[in-house]
DNA sequence: GAGTTTGAAACT
DNA sequence: CAGTTTCAAACTC
């Protein structure tokens, strides 16, 4: 059942899952909390996790390592205590306000290690602020004026085409869009192509891809542009390419250090020869 | 701004 | 599920 919030235009869909996933981040006890934490990864490592190549880049699920350091100070031994590891799917894990609340609760000093790398994230938000479409990739609020129109002809902005509806929006005076049923006036039609869509997705999907959350990348399919242009779904949302992605000759997959550094040893050797040559010329 | 290219989405 | 078509955005000139 999907309901349309009447301030911000967005539809919503009208299930628990909210609270479900506040439950996740309240365990009651130990047990339970031991419990829904073998549920969680029984269900990734079979549904989505087949092999170690896959886990490698995907952004699902984020293990964290619970440390308590309580013990380290009663015993003065240097000594941390490994006390859970858990795993988030980046829909699910609990923002650090509630994870900061949970710490607060146990009433112990509990220090996260984020075992996933954590990716250079000033690097992807300097391109972000100059790629951001019409995608809101990282979900910021956005303001209507910050959207850019549509310009559909053929779909009457009902598509996953249209980025407005794909952004859950309403298609803005600014858009050059025909015969438009996205415009605020036609909120059956827009209602059943959300419905028409989920009902796909429900069908067709292995995992629980959600077509309207802009946020997730499930892997592009480039073959000519290298995932370096705005064609490619990972380049648009400021993500680097992972084992998800069918693309060819891909030039945006996240590189070894190894790697890495052997390109930076090239560069600074080509730039040590142009050097020259230009001292010599002169 | 028109035409071309591209890859996602939709269709068969 | 794979191949094809349609679509709108990105890109080029």
């Amino acid at each position: 059942m999907i309901n349309k919030d009447s301030r911000s235009g967005m539809y919503i869909s009208s299930s628990n899952d909210l609270q479900k996933d506040e439950d996740l981040f309240i365990p009651k006890d130990n047990q339970q909390r031991e419990d829904m934490k073998q549920e969680y990864l029984l269900g990734q490592t079979q549904s989505q996790l087949s092999s170690a190549e896959q886990i490698e880049d995907i952004p699902v699920p984020r293990l964290t390592l619970f440390v308590s350091h309580m013990s380290l100070e009663e015993n003065q031994i240097q000594y941390k205590k490994q006390m859970s590891i858990e795993a988030q799917s980046p829909i699910k894990y609990s923002p650090q306000k509630k994870q900061k609340k949970q710490v607060e609760q146990d009433g112990q000093e509990i220090k996260q290690l984020d075992i996933q790398e954590i990716p250079i994230i000033q690097q992807i938000q300097t391109r972000r602020k100059i790629n951001k479409i019409n995608y809101n990739v990282d979900n910021s609020p956005v303001e209507q004026v910050e959207m850019k129109p549509c310009n559909c002809t053929k779909t009457h902005c009902l598509q996953l085409y249209c980025s407005c509806f794909h952004n859950k929006r309403q298609c803005i005076s600014e858009c050059k869009c025909n015969d438009c049923y996205n415009d605020g006036q036609h909120e059956e039609d827009v209602l059943k192509a959300v419905e028409q869509i989920k009902m796909k997705e429900q069908r067709a999907s292995h995992h629980d891809l959600d077509s309207f959350d802009t946020k997730q990348v499930w892997g592009c399919k480039c073959k000519k542009t290298k995932c370096i242009k705005g064609y490619c779904e990972c380049f648009i949302r400021g993500k680097k390419c992972t084992s998800h992605c069918q693309c060819t000759e891909c030039e945006n997959r996240r590189q070894s250090q190894k790697k890495q550094k052997k390109i930076i040893q090239q560069n600074n050797q080509i730039n040590k020869k142009i050097k020259k040559k230009t001292q010599v010329q002169f």
